[in-house]
DNA sequence: GCCAACGTTGGC
DNA sequence: GCCAACGTTGGC
């Protein structure tokens, strides 16, 4: 089993939405970049846990837990000349873009903002949110890291 | 294969 | 809204 941390914009998709899913599910679904994808389609598996991380927004940090409840498979929403996220050169018989599904666990009694993970950055060296110029949005987690991070809370 | 230009991410 | 850092694109 395997921890992870994975972002999302509020504004888009927050913490809240995914509790308020069918299920409290939904597919992680138009992330377009090659090392984000590879950990979902090669190495993420049913029952790894994932932190909620919200980005580019007033307070950015982790607020919640969830848990991958679908192993990597292909992300169809670049097929779609409507979606967002489409893309042309992602074929069907070749898809480009993964997913998985994502399932709520539970929010944390509070955010733990990237500020205050700053003020652990010896404890939780590293760990890629922490390293200069950091845009990857799925991204894995030590288990110690995953532990220390639980025990601010 | 190099690298400048461009678009995006995301903290602040 | 600004802008640094980064990934991608495309000309050569």
């Amino acid at each position: 089993m395997r921890y992870w941390l994975m972002k999302s914009e509020p504004d888009e998709f927050g913490i809240e939405d995914l509790r308020n899913r069918p299920d409290r599910t939904e597919p992680w679904d138009g992330v377009r970049n090659y090392q984000a994808r590879n950990f979902m389609r090669d190495e993420m598996s049913v029952g790894d846990r994932a932190f909620f991380y919200h980005s580019n927004c007033k307070e950015p940090g982790i607020v919640g837990i969830m848990t991958i409840s679908r192993a990597g498979y292909p992300d169809d929403t670049a097929f779609d000349p409507e979606d967002k996220h489409y893309d042309p050169k992602s074929d069907p018989e070749k898809p480009r873009w993964y997913r998985v599904d994502v399932t709520f666990e539970r929010t944390l009694d509070r955010c733990i903002s990237l500020a205050e993970l700053k003020q652990h950055a010896q404890a939780l060296e590293g760990l890629h949110l922490l390293r200069r110029g950091n845009r990857l949005s799925v991204m894995p987690v030590s288990a110690d890291h995953w532990r220390y991070i639980l025990s601010l809370e």
